[in-house]
DNA sequence: TTTTGTGCAAAAGGTTTGCATACGA
DNA sequence: TCGTATGCAAACCTTTTGCACAAAA
């Protein structure tokens, strides 16, 4: 296992989390793979390395962490649950073909959405499903 | 169980399902029903009556339904798959305390979503996610 | 030393599958 | 009759739970 940074230690510390090897190595984990991962692929990816973690474990540490606030629950319909540490507010896009998830910026819907029927929402995110450009020219329709 | 519509009947037909008194059943619970059941409270209610349906046989009865236009599937992450009657194009609103799921009228997002990082996707269906009205008056936040 | 996290195995949903039987056309 | 749908039970996948043990502070 790489040294543990006292930096990532420090503000698990401050957010209330102790620093353990387990929960370190799935936030390093997602420092480093930025794609939306699911918790199998966290799982195999880092018990390939000291130290291993049981599949509880890592659902234990996902869930410490975002109740933290230091990485976010990507929860798409039919898949099973990602992950990221890109915790600044944003959409995501996913293709119903190839399964890819897009983050997509953050923009307000709220003048857009009251116009349709959705009326004093507090909208915390907004999931476009759909062909990705990819799927999109493979496909023609 | 009520007697069997000829219309829904040959509407089955015309799109190349058999009428079973079980796929007919569920049919008839989605128009009755608009509002988003699951499978298992479909499941259940259509077995208050006749005739029974097993599980798989729900489910069966919906993919087929789904495949041939006549119902649609409202994947919502997080929770069992639902269905619905209502096939036009349409959007979805999804509380994330309550769970309550709203129809959103349909709009195009192409243009605003070219702005913000989307480029050249065909949008089936946007979901959105955030506190409904009652929730939100209920907690201030 | 105290408290919290970990590992394991079992259980809990939701959904799919395989196969023998029943039924619609 | 022929082909497809149904019922049942088992399998599958993801996620949660309970409990004894280990490690962090």
């Amino acid at each position: 296992m790489n040294p543990i940074s006292s930096e990532i230690a420090s503000s698990f510390r401050r957010h209330g989390l102790r620093c353990t090897a387990q929960r370190y190595a799935v936030f390093q984990y997602l420092l480093k793979h930025p794609r939306h991962p699911t918790v199998e692929e966290i799982r195999k990816a880092i018990n390939r390395h000291d130290p291993r973690a049981s599949r509880a474990t890592v659902y234990n540490s996902l869930h410490a962490l975002v109740e933290a606030g230091l990485i976010r629950e990507v929860s798409i319909a039919g898949q099973a649950t990602r992950f990221e540490c890109h915790i600044e507010r944003h959409h995501h896009f996913v293709c119903d073909r190839c399964e890819r998830i897009e983050d997509v910026e953050w923009f307000d819907f709220e003048e857009i959405a009251k116009k349709s029927g959705i009326t004093s929402h507090s909208i915390r995110e907004v999931v476009f499903q759909g062909l990705c450009a990819n799927c999109l020219s493979r496909t023609g329709r």
